[in-house]
Order: C-alpha cells, then sequence, then structure tokens
RNA sequence: GGGCAAGUGGUGGAAUGGCAUACACGCAGGACUUAAAAUCCUGUGGCCGUAAGGCUGUGUGGGUUCGACUCCCACCUUGCCCACCA
C-alpha cells in the first residue's frame, strides 16, 4: 500500500478517532503517579489556526507525548480566551452577535486543533466567555475587592480613542494602543484597579526562582517592576512652608542641584503660581502638555519644553536658593513627580539647561577631562569620578557619596531649620517627617493594574453603586453576574451595557432600593490570569478551582507561548498566583516553573500575518501532506526558540522522509525471533546496534534537556540512512521471509525509529505500530526505549592528528590507547614526519579517542 | 539612549575549546523509464591542481590558547524588548 495523500488522511483521522474514544489523553489525579502538567497559552478564537498556533502547539506536544511515554501523569489541557475585542468589532462590522460568533470561531479552532493530532483532554476545555468560567472572575475579584486589592480610584488613565476604553500602563506601547496602535492620551476617569504593587516585592524576589525561564523574560520582567534605591529630597519652597519631595538615585550630585523641576501635573503646581505675575502663562502652559498624546510627549528626541514658576526652593544640605520649574521631560507617574535638575551629570537636564541659561555646576570630575569649566561642557558627564564643590565630601569617590551622602541627609537637619521665619512653620514642617534633609527611599515602577474597560464582550464587574450605600459588592450568592445578550453594539457612545436597562437597574443589595450596576467590564488579561488553575478541575460548579486537585498537577511543569506575553500576561499571572498562596488555595509561589518562548513563523523574511497577506494556511498544508508532514517540517526547520523561515519545499523534504519511513516497515520488515547477543555480531552488526543506541541517546536528550527537537529529527533521518546502508549490505543473508537474526536487528531498529519519532508525528507511528504487531492502545503507552552504554562502544576510533593545530592526519586506535603509545605511533608516522621536517618536539597534546596535536618550532 | 539575542555554504541549519558546514532542501551528474513523475546512487564552501594534494574559509579588527564558529576586548550589521524612570 502507497503512501499516498489519501491513506494519510484516512489514517490521521483512524487515530484521531482512536484517541478519542479510547480517551487516551484524558488525564485523572493519581497520587502514586508523578504528574507532569505541560501548558501552552491558549488562543484567542479568531477563526482559523494558523501557522503560529500550529508551531506553538505542536512543540508542546511533542513535550506532552514525550512524558507519556516516560510514564508520567500527563496534563494537557486546551482552552479558548474567548472575551475580547475583536468579537465587538465583527459585531459592529458584520452585525452578528459576539456570542455567536466567538462560538463559530471556537468551533472552528477547535476542528483545526484536532486535525493536527494534539493530545489534549479535550473534557477539560474551558471558554472565558462562558458564564461557568466567568463567574469564577467575579469571584475572584470579590475576594480582592475584601482585602483591598481592588479598589475604585479617579485619576488620569491612558484612554484609547480607537477602542474607546481605558488601558493598563502594559497595555501601551511606545504610546500607542497595544491592540489598535490609536495615540493614547490622557483622561480623568473613576476606575477600578488592582493592587498589584502590594507584591512588587514578591514579582521581584521570586524571579530568582524562575532559573528555567529565558533570561531575557526574567530581565524583561525585573525591568517593568522597577526597584530603584534612592534618597527622597526634602526642599522647602522659599517664603512658604509647602515641601517639595524629590526623588533622585543620585544623592552624589546633590551639590549640583541648581533648579528644581515639577510635572505639569504635580498637585502642588496650581498653589504655587496662584496669583504670580505670571500665572495665566503658566496655566496655559501645563493645559498645552496636558492634550499633548503620550507618544509625543514621551519622545526621548523631543526638543523639551517648560516655563518657570517665579519661585524658588531651598536647597537642603546647603541652604542654596534654586528656582522652580515645570516641564514636560518630568513625568507624575514615576518617583514624586518633581526632580532635582543637576544638569552637569543628567543629559536631558542639561539639553534643558541649555534651552534655557539655566546655571550649572561641576560636582563630579571626569577624568578624561580635568578642570573643565561648566561653559564649555557639550554634554553631561553622566560617568563616575571624584565629588568637587561638595563641601565635605568633596574628594570622595561618587560611587561611595550616593551611599553616604544618603545616610548624611537622612541623620541631619536641612540647612534651613532655624533660619525661616516665622517659627510656627519648624513645628509643622517637622510634622511632616521634614526634620531631616531626606530619607532613603525605594521607588517602584511597576504601578497598579487598570482592568475596567468600557465594553461589552468581557466579565461583567460585579459590583453595584447605590446613592445611600455607596460601592457595594454583589453577594456571592448571586453569582454570575450574567452578560446580557442581544444588546445593540455600535461602537459609539462607551460601554453598551449603559444602554441596557434591565442590566443597569438593580436592587442594592444592603438597603435594597434602586442602584446602578457597574457597566464596565473586565480586562480580559483577567480571564487568562488563572485559567491554568482552572484546567485542574475544570468542571467544578461549586468552586474556582480543587484545592486537591490544583496542590497535584500545579505548577505548571512546561509552559510555552509567544515572548509577546513577556510581560502582560506572565506578570499577571505570578500576581494571581501569588494572591491565591496568600488566600491559602495554593501552597507555591510561582505558576510556571519552565518557560519555552517560541519564535515567529516568518514568510519571505516578514512576520506571518494576515495584514501583510504573507499568511500559509496549515489547512492547505495538511491537505496535501497531512498534519504528520506538517509537524514534522516545522519542528525539523529550526529550533523552536528561533525565527522560523517557512518554506513549502521544507514540506516537502519532511513528506518525503514519512513515505521512506512507511516504505521501509512496508518492504524491510518481516517478522522474524530470536536474539543475537554480541558476541554473535559482525562489525555491521555492531554498527547499526551502535546506531540504534546513539539514536536513543541522542533523541532522548536532544528533547529534554534543550528542546532541540530538530537535531532530535535529524538523528533519526542518521539512523534511517544507517538501517538502509546495513539492508543493502546484508542483503544476502537476509531472504524474504527470512528468520535470520540479521532480521531480527533490522526489526529492532526499525522499531526503534517509529518509537523514537511518534512524539513528532504521532498519526504515521500509531499506524506502523500496528501494523508491525504493537497491541497497545496507543503508542504512547509503549514506554521511551533505553539505550546501553556498553552498544555505544566502538572497536576502533579514530584519531585526527595535527601539527602545530593543522590537520594533517589521521589514525584507528583501540580506544583506551595510552598517550605514550599514541604518541610514538603518529611520530613513526611518514606522513606527519614530512610536515615535522626533522623540527625539535616542543609538546605533545592527546585529547583521548579524539586528537593529538604534535607542536613544533614554527618556520 | 539602555538591555537582550543573533550574524556559519545557493537555502534552513549542525558543531559551546579539539576533523567547520552534521541532517535536510536545492542544484549537477548517473541508474530505472518510450517519456515524465516518483524512487535509488554519486557529487556539491571558495581558490589552485588532470590528480594526489595544497592554500583559504564561520560579520570586521585585535587578544588568550598547542588549538577559537566557540572564550576575552573593540567595532559593524540585523532582529526583539524597554525607554525623558530622575
Amino acid at each position: 500500500m502507497a503512501y499516498t495523500t489519501h491513506e494519510i488522511h484516512r489514517i490521521e483521522e483512524k487515530w484521531q478517532e482512536i484517541w478519542r474514544q479510547r480517551k487516551i489523553f484524558n488525564a485523572q489525579m493519581d497520587s502514586a503517579k508523578e504528574k507532569y502538567y505541560v501548558l501552552e497559552m491558549f488562543p484567542y478564537p479568531s477563526g482559523k489556526i494558523h501557522m503560529g498556533h500550529v508551531r506553538n502547539y505542536t512543540i508542546a506536544d511533542v513535550i506532552a507525548r514525550f512524558k507519556m511515554m516516560q510514564g508520567r501523569n500527563v496534563l494537557h489541557p486546551m482552552g479558548f480566551d474567548a472575551f475580547g475585542q475583536p468579537a465587538e468589532n465583527a459585531a459592529i462590522k458584520n452585525k452578528v452577535d459576539p456570542a455567536q460568533w466567538t462560538h463559530g470561531c471556537i468551533d472552528q479552532m477547535r476542528q483545526g486543533l484536532k486535525r493536527m493530532g494534539f493530545s489534549y483532554d479535550w473534557d477539560r476545555e474551558i471558554s472565558t466567555c462562558d458564564a461557568s468560567y466567568y463567574r469564577w472572575n467575579q469571584w475572584i475579584f470579590l475576594k480582592m475587592f475584601e482585602r483591598g486589592l481592588a479598589y475604585r480610584k479617579a485619576s488620569s488613565v491612558n484612554w484609547c480613542g480607537g477602542c474607546e476604553t481605558t488601558l493598563a500602563n502594559e497595555e501601551v506601547i511606545q504610546g500607542q494602543c497595544w491592540r489598535c496602535k490609536s495615540e493614547v492620551v490622557q483622561r480623568k476617569l473613576d476606575q477600578w484597579y488592582l493592587r498589584i504593587t502590594a507584591y512588587n516585592e514578591a514579582l521581584l524576589e521570586d524571579l530568582k526562582k524562575l532559573s528555567r525561564w529565558p533570561q531575557r523574560v526574567v530581565t524583561m520582567q525585573e525591568n517593568w517592576v522597577g526597584k530603584s534605591h534612592g534618597v527622597n529630597i526634602f526642599f522647602k519652597v522659599k517664603d512658604r512652608e509647602d515641601i517639595l519631595t524629590v526623588f533622585t538615585t543620585r544623592a552624589d550630585t546633590i551639590f549640583g542641584a541648581t533648579y528644581i523641576v515639577l510635572a505639569p501635573e504635580h498637585p502642588l503646581v496650581e498653589e504655587l503660581v496662584k496669583g504670580t505675575p505670571d500665572e495665566k502663562e503658566i496655566m496655559a502652559f501645563i493645559q498645552k502638555v496636558a492634550n499633548e498624546s503620550k507618544s509625543l510627549r514621551v519622545c526621548g528626541d523631543k526638543k523639551k519644553e517648560g516655563i518657570s514658576t517665579g519661585r524658588h526652593a531651598v536647597n537642603p544640605v546647603n541652604g542654596e536658593v534654586i528656582p522652580i520649574w515645570i516641564a514636560d521631560y518630568v513625568l507624575m507617574e514615576y518617583g514624586t513627580g518633581a526632580i532635582m535638575a543637576v544638569p552637569t551629570h543628567d543629559q536631558r537636564d542639561f539639553l534643558f539647561a541649555k534651552e534655557y541659561q539655566l546655571p550649572m555646576r561641576i560636582v563630579i570630575q571626569n577624568p578624561a577631562e580635568p578642570g573643565i569649566k561648566e561653559q564649555d561642557l557639550t554634554y553631561a558627564y553622566e560617568g563616575d569620578g571624584v565629588l568637587v564643590h561638595s563641601a565635605q565630601f568633596s574628594g570622595l569617590s561618587n560611587v561611595r557619596a550616593v551611599e553616604k551622602i544618603g545616610e548624611w541627609m537622612s541623620a541631619n537637619p536641612p540647612a534651613w531649620i532655624g533660619e525661616t521665619s516665622p517659627d510656627k512653620s519648624q513645628g509643622d514642617l517637622s510634622r511632616r517627617g521634614c526634620h531631616v534633609m531626606g530619607k532613603v527611599s525605594v521607588h517602584w515602577r511597576l504601578r497598579d493594574w487598570l482592568i475596567s474597560r468600557q465594553r461589552y464582550w468581557g466579565t461583567p464587574i460585579p459590583m453595584i453603586a447605590c446613592d445611600r450605600c455607596g460601592i457595594v459588592p454583589v453577594p456571592e450568592k448571586d453569582l454570575p453576574v450574567v452578560l446580557p445578550e442581544n444588546i445593540k453594539i455600535t461602537g459609539q457612545g462607551g460601554s453598551p451595557l449603559n444602554y441596557c436597562a434591565e442590566f443597569v437597574n438593580v436592587l442594592c443589595p444592603r438597603c435594597h432600593k434602586s442602584a446602578r450596576r457597574e457597566t464596565d467590564t473586565m480586562a480580559t488579561f483577567f480571564d487568562s490570569s488563572w485559567y491554568y488553575l482552572r484546567y485542574c478541575s475544570a468542571c467544578d460548579e461549586r468552586q474556582v478551582f480543587d484545592k486537591k486537585e490544583a496542590a497535584y498537577w500545579m505548577p505548571v511543569d512546561q509552559y510555552v507561548g509567544g515572548i509577546e506575553h513577556a510581560i502582560l500576561h506572565l506578570l499577571y499571572s505570578r500576581f494571581f498566583t501569588k494572591f491565591f498562596k496568600d488566600l491559602g488555595w495554593v501552597n507555591f509561589d510561582e505558576p510556571f516553573i519552565r518557560l519555552l518562548t517560541q519564535g515567529m513563523v516568518l514568510k519571505d523574511g516578514e512576520v506571518m500575518s494576515k495584514s501583510r497577506g504573507n499568511t500559509v494556511d496549515p489547512d492547505d498544508v495538511i491537505e496535501r501532506y497531512g498534519a504528520d508532514a506538517l509537524r514534522l517540517c516545522i519542528l525539523f526547520a529550526a529550533p523552536p526558540e528561533d525565527q522560523l523561515e517557512w518554506s513549502d519545499s521544507a514540506v516537502d523534504g519532511s513528506w518525503k522522509f514519512l513515505n521512506r519511513l512507511w516504505h521501509l516497515v512496508e518492504n524491510r520488515y518481516v517478522p522474524a525471533s530470536g536474539n543475537m547477543g554480541r558476541e554473535a555480531m559482525d562489525q555491521a552488526d555492531k554498527d547499526l546496534e551502535r546506531a540504534r543506541h546513539t539514536a536513543i541517546k541522542k533523541v532522548t536528550e536532544d528533547i529534554s534537556e534543550g528542546y532541540k527537537f530538530n537535531t532530535a529529527i535529524s538523528s533519526l533521518m542518521i539512523l534511517m540512512n544507517e538501517i538502509d546502508r546495513y539492508h543493502n549490505a546484508a542483503g544476502n543473508a537476509m531472504p524474504t521471509g527470512g528468520q535470520t537474526m540479521k532480521q531480527v536487528l533490522l526489526n529492532k531498529a526499525i522499531r526503534t525509529v517509529v518509537l523514537l519519532l511518534s512524539p513528532f508525528t504521532p498519526h504515521i507511528c500509531e499506524e506502523l505500530w500496528e501494523k508491525m504487531g504493537g497491541c497497545e492502545e496507543s503508542i504512547v503507552r509503549v514506554p521511551w526505549p533505553a539505550y546501553d552504554k556498553d552498544a555505544l562502544q566502538q572497536d576502533l576510533v579514530q584519531i585526527v592528528v595535527q601539527v602545530n593545530g593543522k590537520l594533517r592526519g589521521r589514525c584507528e586506535v583501540r580506544p583506551q590507547i595510552t598517550e605514550e603509545e599514541i604518541k610514538e605511533l603518529v611520530l613513526a608516522d611518514a606522513k606527519i614526519q614530512g610536515f615535522l621536517q626533522g623540527r625539535p618536539l616542543r609538546r605533545f597534546i592527546y585529547v583521548p579517542g579524539k586528537l593529538a596535536n604534535v607542536v613544533v618550532e614554527e618556520g
């Protein structure tokens, strides 16, 4: 029977059906067995699966099947991240119901995944848009609310005009909406936040436990949480009682501070400029900056703009009076929204000072330009050096001064104490903690997570606003707050739920008078922050997840997904896990032990995407070559973490290889019995056995150590080549139907290829295994083969001979040969002698089993 | 501006201190065929040479080493991430 396209489809469908019927991939908790949880980032159901999905899920599937064969109890679930904007956009554009559209996409996607033959436990499938799932979102939200981790606050938020909704900091990329790329602007709004910053220390500290995550993801998270050590310095406003707190990591430059800059949004600004001659002009400037888009404001190349307040501040270390400015380059979101400017040692301050002709003073000597004057500077010196013009700290290295000055400021009163009048201000200031110059402090970059979205297709936030009782949570017994259907979605006028009277108008759970339901929905990243826990007991209707099941299955042993989630999703998931630990629902700190970020799939050097129009439909490939060839091709073409350049001819190659394997079993596999001891083997037999064991070793190590599927597959190709060679050489000794020992060895090698290849191309391997008389219910139940060290031994090894590091010959020796013996052998060799040209031997290096290097005088 | 990753034949890639280019694609030649496809065999970094063989060769320049694709320093290029973060 030929391995035709028709035959491939029959085989693939046959085995997919068998897996389903025999429940091969249904996971059961079994404390007697060691578990293994392998998980892929679940897809957004946008329709058909694309090559990115195929790659992601094929990688994880190989791992899952490999672990199954190694005897682990494997949990490998799949589901759909089904809430989100595309469904709403489709509703606006095509006038279809988001729920209907989403379910259509899910069906299509599920079918695509099944066609690939992935080893999912479909009984655990979840969809985040089902009330059976999102009710637990609401439950979690209530638990967070109880503990003060979910709160409502009015503040300036990121607003995307394109999506007509708010965005989390993490969703703003270069000042633009991560989804639609619209400019993000700031708006004052009352919104729901999650207090992720309560965990900032743990989110940073526990990164140390993630030794099996890619370093760059850990670094990205580290930078995002952004802990910086520095000093809060208290500057008093001259002739007023106000204190301006500035944060700096460069306390060593405090004596070089020549002006103060406030962010335009700084709360003290209005107060400070009130009644001053330039008030109007200043307020106009602030308004102008406020109207600017975030990306423009945050662009580093932009000319820095500012305006003087006319007010002055007193430097606590020396009583120096310096001007207070307002400028767009200082951001309210970071630090205290106020900085001390040191133009000589900070490039931003330098540019600003040049622009507005503000004074500067050098306080760190640049060793490359000693004695340079302030007016001759062309850039700020940000490097290390010795302090000058810094009172008692002059002469100290700036690195040490950072610490020393911080300590000194924390322990001593400011210069203006006692100098200010009237006297009563002193007591007032001390009460505010300003009896010292500054305070060593830590600032974080991480902000609380804004989760309100003015969208329809998401989890309703389970809160009710009552005029009498304030914000009241929906009682647990009333969950879920079901998302109403048949809503008109126009894409305009804010949250569509606002217009749904039966949803909005409710009775207050506390006073039972009329009240209004919250109409914002949760950001969809909420849904995906805990779905891995839900899979542990996906059908449990009584609780968010089963503690016992989660204790058994969690944490996820291997997580596979795209690098694009390196910050958002992974950070949020880590936060939720820590929250569940505090709730007492889990007993571990981190959800994902090992993380693999697969590379992108490219076509003609560009990322494959719908908008570029360079996609290759996996379905078309399956139609022509089958799922196995597609899987093999995508695994063989590149290591999983690298970018993968799609090429049609590569599938052709995989298909040819599977064909060869098919015909190998069809034509060369002849049932035979018996066993051949090593002593009875000739050289060819030993070589075949060695090739077989080498392949077992290599494939096992390549899969488990670095997920080097491409080299694992190539070693199987090598074994196949060896089998062909062996068969051709042994032709005469192997008559058709022969019961010879050669046939036994050959069969063994063929069975090994099929077993080792089965995680990569499961359908064809199941079929061939069955043909060869395997009687297990599935090949994943066959134990993974082990290799024998003795069989790897060679009787003779080839040694490379070098003269002065250059390859000059080879020799075959016993592996046990001593250095003395080989030295004698090499030096006696006529060819080597020719290269030595009689020069005296200086050194002889022997790397056992590999190489000998004769070192003589050059020339 | 900062961080990370990468740079190897015509192509995808292999080798992490010891034979550079495994394995595959492509290409060329051959076998089979009336022919084509498929399949099988052989060859395939560059230069010189009929050959044996020699020289050269992993982005560039230096260094360490008996020996460097691999380690160190500097630079160039590309990709990704972050970015007026005080």
